[in-house]
DNA sequence: TAATAAATGTCGTTT
DNA sequence: AAACGACGTTTATTA
């Protein structure tokens, strides 16, 4: 009945009929957009466990990487899904719009039996943000500038940023010792990559300095394979959690609101 | 832009205004209607952990029961959310349109920031349909485990899991005469496989043994052609469906519970 | 590929 | 409201 078409790839159908649907989700599933489809349906799933679901009115989100998910009008969870790589074919038989999602590794079949629908949407979605939980890395460092003995007791941070030929240095330092103090931070596991990103920081100083230098990782983690690299180099790793850094922060925009009112 | 409005109590707008979109999602939280909207947005979370999610496109979900869930074009779980029972507030402020999920017991706040929409639903959905889940063949087996006559009377397994050179035997225990015997369970029919993997675990047992050992296929259903090769290996059958496991589990954690209390 | 551990887990049940 | 267990848990990491 009603539809919509834009310049962006998007298709709106309202009380499309089930020929209608059936041929936007066939063009969608192939263009691998993402899908919402809101419409009477019963749903059968069969796998680990198997289910049955009769009619009902319900949101049925298809994602451009094979995953589903059947919504009821509550619940925050889904009531079935497949995970993302399943594979999507739809049909259309005895008034009835099937969509069956396959996933083979682990022999799941989930199928949804629209009998009415109500809403079609197609669309083509860009979202390549970075999602954070508790800190940035950019937070961490803050952190350790803020809280300098995050990184070591005694640690005293020279700028906040040092350009070097290879890019920028998250931390520089002098320790309690008084030697020169470069740290990388990393809000995940630390990897070769890291590693060596490291290596290059350092070896951009000159040389005379190059064996007083010290060099730290800052991450929740170390990777297994890391070590040994890590102890090659003679570089140094300083867990510490975004989850902590996160907390500092919070402690400093309050001890700040504080001073403020005094 | 364009808009629908139907008999029944829903609401679909494409590519409306941020005032539109407002007018349009402020009345459907007020009325407790289902909402999907697709636009860009910024997502900030602070609870229990605390996260942000830069600006990218996205299909926000919120339900009736005040849960609300953002999904990114991929991945099957939301990358942020709220359970249900949050209370939603909107307001349109510098042009950007606000949605916040506020959970006063576990003091969380979700708000979603959006920079354009692309499309709004508002929509009233029935769903009173009752969803059945039967048992795995993990709850099959512990369901044995618990109540063995379900097995055989007389029955006594012995530990649940036993590791043979092909793999791990589902149930192994003695009869109501001592004869050792093997399970194997399948929650669909038997079939050729099924019986061929039983016969590998009874030969992985040393060959002293093997003259006294029972073999029991346990499922809903024999398949016709498996009868003869089960014959023909002198293997059993015991019909078991999953949804008698699945109700004795049900009893068993009601049991569970009422014994502590004692 | 399988085993293990963590999760803003969620969901139901009972205290 | 808090605690405990189960889940088609999912997700990530390690062997």
């Amino acid at each position: 009945m009603g539809s919509c078409l834009d310049k962006r790839d998007k298709i709106v159908l309202s009380n499309p009929s089930l020929d209608e649907a059936y041929i936007a989700i066939k063009s969608g599933i192939s263009k691998r957009l993402n899908l919402v489809i809101i419409g009477k349906c019963v749903v059968d799933y069969e796998g680990r466990a198997s289910s049955k679901l009769e009619a009902g009115e319900r949101i049925v989100l298809l994602k451009s990487d094979g995953s589903i998910q059947i919504h009821r009008p509550k619940e925050s969870m889904p009531v079935n899904w497949q995970p993302p790589g399943a594979l999507f074919k739809t049909k259309l038989e005895k008034d009835r719009l099937h969509i069956r999602a396959y996933r083979k590794t682990k022999r799941e079949v989930l199928e949804v039996e629209f009998i009415y629908i109500l809403v079609v949407i197609l669309i083509d979605l860009t979202d390549d943000a970075e999602f954070n939980l508790y800190a940035s890395e950019e937070d961490m460092k803050r952190a350790i500038l803020y809280e300098p003995s995050l990184l070591e007791e005694g640690f005293k941070p020279l700028t906040s940023e040092k350009k070097v030929k290879s890019g920028f240095i998250d931390i520089v330092g002098f320790d309690k010792n008084n030697v020169l103090t470069v740290a990388e931070i990393k809000k995940d596991m630390v990897n070769r990559d890291a590693i060596l990103q490291l290596k290059r920081y350092i070896d951009s100083f000159n040389l005379a300095e190059k064996g007083k230098i010290r060099g730290i990782l800052i991450a929740p983690r170390l990777g297994k394979d890391s070590q040994r690299l890590l102890s090659t180099l003679g570089f140094e790793f300083k867990r510490l959690s975004p989850q902590i850094c996160a907390e500092i922060l919070k402690k400093k925009r309050r001890k700040l609101m504080t001073e403020f009112l005094i």
